[in-house]
DNA sequence: CGTGTGACACGTA
DNA sequence: TTACGTGCCACAC
């Protein structure tokens, strides 16, 4: 239950994070830095509220951590698309290794042009 | 209109 | 290399 529609800004992340292909991540702040407009804070508020609807799990910090409360869905997400990960010495799974992982987006990306 | 909070990012230890 | 603290922008009360 939203108590607001995607806003224009909200439907240009939406967008992006539907185009991050499988096996690669996206930073809030890349998003917003694409998109030029708002912040990271703004994008992480989008996903909040409409990420549901997207790959959330491609959207993650921008040092790699995974998002909390949702690290073992994203885990199997990233297990199921080969995303580069990111562990310990005790081989537990840190986040991801946003150096290989890092997509960005192409500069006249957009689906319809 | 002002204060507090958040799916963040950078700097320091 | 990993973990913790502070600052920013916009929204909600």
């Amino acid at each position: 239950m939203v108590t607001a529609q995607p806003t224009d800004f909200a439907e240009r992340v939406l967008r992006v994070a539907e185009n991050i292909p499988p096996g690669r991540v996206m930073s809030y702040g890349d998003i917003a830095e694409y998109l030029g407009e708002k912040g990271p804070r703004q994008v992480g508020r989008v996903m909040a509220l409409w990420g549901g609807g997207v790959a959330w799990w491609r959207v993650i910090h921008a040092d790699g951590s995974l998002l909390a409360g949702h690290e073992h869905q994203a885990l199997a997400r990233y297990l199921e698309e080969g995303t580069p990960l990111r562990r310990t010495r005790d081989g537990a799974v840190c986040g991801v290794d946003m150096r290989r992982a890092r997509w960005l987006a192409p500069e006249g990306w957009r689906q319809g042009g």
